[in-house]
DNA sequence: CCCTAGTGTCATACT
DNA sequence: TAAGTATGACACTAG
């Protein structure tokens, strides 16, 4: 029960000081609804560190003696709670895992889709028109608008009912290789620079037969789209500029896919018409369709899952970083943050331009993609608006394995198509290593709203290397610990100069204000603040020590100005110790020997009088033949010793015990209030640290979801060269209006009616907020 | 005179 | 059990 009460109100001061220190927005609500551990943990934890922190063990392991066996490794405790609170700000970034499924596409020629699924087949009569696909994610969009930020993943189609369910293996491996392929084109993360790039890609092409397609890629790509290339503000990279006119990269670009498509694609014969560009412009989206419907046209993969981020917890990440910056991390996301517009460049950089129009003069031989073994799932976009945003952003969506994808599309690299060889070859090689998988669930539309406003906190100028050296810095400072340099054993160095000073320097008592202590040889501790004494009392081979300043001086605090002293130390100091002076019991005892000036002699009996403690006072009173400190610092065996030497009375052996116990329990209350004082500077201390801590896991999270965001788009961009791609047997294209593609578990791809594909999506919207009931 | 910080002391519990 | 230690509480003092 006593530790429980000592625990709880150590606890409770802990918490107290912790909120006080922060100064800050706590999320304490998170910790005290939902992470009762956490608040335990705040009251029960921080006990253990406030107890017994042994400060003169240390001195007294100089003095001899050993270290207490109290004591407690404030370290690792300190250290364990840090990366408990780094776990747990981590698992904010938890999402759900998105299902994505696919079917197999088999389009036999009477132009009824049929899949290897018994539930999938479908027939393409069913041309209802579009579908009111309407996203369910107006909660969500709510605060999208009321932050102002991603309208334009609106307008890619970001409402899209969800997937669900759990990733598979080859879930996984595409996630990842879209991941790759998102840091590729310049997801932030500059480990995969150019010429890291450059050097995959030379051995790939050495490794792949599909060389020339690659080759094709840039050189024809480049010479066409050199003409309105934007330039990738991250890495460089170039891609096609936005034009509403660029058919003509579009065009090219998409041949070279077309060829290769055709050549791998075993299609019907009956299906192979020549590209009609006017045709398929009829089914490409126009800049004067509805905004309404170009939303619902865009959503094939930027679907709304689950929303496993409560953005209200991530507006209060956010405000955290910029509290962070407040504090010296950075001082421009909140600018950023407050007054970016939303179209701000980083965000369209990677937008698809909704507007585009797409002009393919390109043909399939069959209107259907027979066995695309890709797990991604590509949901239908709707009609006219199939913006696709530039050649470049075909390179995504290659298959971690890409064996796979070569043998469901035959001999032919396929996958060298959609996707530079290096990404094919390397990806697993090259995947950003400890990448968590977070792409399956975080493929939603609240977390396309979290990534537009990361967007533009990002723009602070966070980068992974700095984030790995704010790590190192965290790793090397541990700063949670009470270490030895902040204990009183650092006082041996301004402590051990005086200690052989010569002992009979006596009744000069010293004015100097220097504070300086030492060591008896007995290795008794004893207490002395200020001026005088010191060296008398070694004499007497009692020991006093001084409250170190330097110790606190050390004290980390970030401000300069502080680290000279602490301003409230300035008094510490106080000669209330029963340190006194020899002299000053030995001139009580033996009179001077005659008229020395007797004035200044009384004055310096008074001050030294002044000086004397009570306890001094009355040892004096008592006649008690030797000093306070031997009384108070000498080992019990020599302490009964001295007072067997002498015939005592009882009043006086009383007063000697007295002094004895009043002055070990003074130095312990010195000893405990120094420990308190540690503790909590400690706490603040630690405190820094998580909120460092946490600024650095927010950007990288900011990271993370831009990335995320990237990748959907791309993902989104292939859908509609793939689905635009597609012919039926009279060679016109399908309208999106009707069909969608889906990708099935097993990696094929399905034609659907669209009415089909608004009922399984909804169908596996509704799964998720099943489950979570 | 009041407030605050530092300190000493006591009582108590613990080692 | 004795000695030492830790700490809350209170009082005192200086600034």
């Amino acid at each position: 029960m006593l530790s429980l009460k000592k625990y709880f109100t150590e606890g409770l001061l802990q918490f107290t000081i912790l909120l006080s220190l922060i100064g800050v927005r706590v999320d304490v609500d998170t910790y005290l609804t939902s992470q009762l551990p956490p608040l335990r943990e705040i009251i029960l934890g921080p006990s253990s560190a406030y107890t017994q922190t042994q400060f003169h063990n240390l001195r007294n392991t100089l003095d001899g003696y050993g270290i207490h066996p109290k004591s407690i490794d404030l370290d690792n405790y300190f250290t364990a709670r840090r990366l408990l609170s780094q776990v747990r700000a981590l698992d904010r970034f938890q999402v759900p895992t998105t299902e994505v499924n696919a079917w197999l596409v088999h389009r036999d020629p009477e132009g009824s889709v049929s899949g290897s699924q018994p539930s999938s087949g479908l027939t393409l009569e069913s041309s209802s028109g579009l579908q009111d696909v309407t996203g369910p994610d107006n909660g969500v969009r709510e605060s999208e608008t009321e932050q102002g930020f991603s309208e334009d993943l609106e307008d890619l189609g970001a409402v899209a009912p969800p997937v669900s369910g759990d990733l598979t293996k080859e879930d996984i491996d595409l996630i990842d290789i879209l991941w790759r392929q998102d840091i590729d084109l310049g997801a932030g993360r500059e480990i995969f620079d150019y010429s890291h790039r450059q050097k995959e890609q030379d051995v790939d092409k050495e490794l792949q037969d599909g060389a020339e397609q690659e080759d094709t890629w840039p050189s024809e790509g480049a010479e066409a789209l050199a003409r309105n290339l934007l330039v990738d503000g991250e890495t460089g990279e170039s891609f096609p500029a936005q034009v509403p006119g660029g058919e003509d990269q579009t065009a090219l670009s998409l041949k070279e896919c077309l060829r290769l498509v055709e050549a791998t694609c075993p299609f019907g014969e009956n299906a192979e018409f020549p590209a009609d560009i006017s045709s398929i412009t009829e089914a490409v989206p126009s800049e004067s369709e509805p905004p309404g419907l170009q939303n619902n046209l865009l959503s094939p993969l930027l679907t709304e899952t689950e929303s496993p981020f409560d953005l209200e917890q991530q507006w209060q990440d956010l405000m955290s970083i910029m509290e962070m910056q407040a504090m010296e991390v950075n001082t421009s996301t909140s600018e950023i943050l407050y007054n970016a517009p939303p179209g701000d460049p980083l965000s369209t950089n990677y937008s698809l331009a909704p507007n585009t129009p797409i002009n393919q003069n390109v043909s399939l031989h069959q209107a259907s993609l027979g066995g695309c073994s890709q797990d991604f799932s590509l949901f239908s976009p709707e009609v006219e608006s199939l913006p696709v945003a530039s050649s470049s952003t075909l390179l995504p969506l290659v298959p971690s394995n890409s064996t796979s994808l070569n043998s469901t599309f035959g001999s032919t690299n396929l996958a060298g198509l959609f996707f530079p060889a290096q990404l094919n070859s390397t990806a697993n090689d090259t995947a950003v290593p400890e990448l968590p998988d977070p792409l399956g669930g975080l493929l939603d539309e609240a977390m396309l709203d979290e990534i537009s406003l990361m967007d533009l906190a990002i723009e602070e100028g966070f980068n992974p290397v700095q984030a790995s050296q704010l790590e190192e810095e965290f790793d090397s400072d541990s700063g949670l610990s009470l270490d030895s340099s902040h204990s009183p054993s650092s006082l041996s160095s301004s402590e051990g100069s005086s200690s052989s000073s010569s002992s009979s320097s006596s009744s000069s008592s010293s004015t100097s204000s220097s504070a300086s202590s030492s060591f008896s040889e007995e290795g008794a501790v004893g207490y002395s603040s200020d001026s005088e004494t010191l060296d008398l009392e070694e004499a007497e081979g009692a020991v006093g020590y001084q409250p170190e300043y330097s110790k606190f001086c050390r004290m980390s605090y970030q401000d300069p100005s502080q680290l000279s002293c602490l301003p409230y130390l300035e008094h510490v100091g106080h000669n209330h110790t029963y340190n006194m002076a020899p002299s000053a019991l030995d001139s009580a005892d033996l009179p001077p020997p005659s008229a020395l000036k007797k004035g200044s002699k009384e004055k310096q009996a008074d001050f030294l009088d002044k000086q004397m403690s009570r306890d001094e006072h009355r040892a004096r009173a008592m006649k008690i033949p030797f000093t306070n400190d031997k009384i108070i610092n000498l080992p019990v065996e020599e302490f009964n010793e001295l007072l067997s030497k002498y015939q005592l009375s009882e009043a006086q052996l009383s007063l000697i015990r007295d002094i004895r116990r009043r002055g070990k329990n003074k130095m312990a209350a010195q000893n405990c209030r120094k420990r308190k004082l540690d503790t909590i500077l400690n706490l603040e201390r630690d405190v820094e640290d998580l909120q460092r801590d946490k600024a650095r896991l927010l950007r990288e999270k900011v990271e993370f979801l831009r990335s995320l965001r990237q990748m959907k788009q791309k993902v989104q961009s292939l859908y509609q060269e793939v689905f635009g791609r597609l012919r039926d047997e009279n060679g016109r294209p399908y309208s999106p209006s009707q069909y969608a593609l889906q990708y099935a578990g097993d990696g094929s791809v399905l034609l659907i009616p669209r009415t089909l594909a608004d009922q399984q999506a909804r169908r596996q919207e509704r799964k998720p907020k099943d489950r979570r009931k």
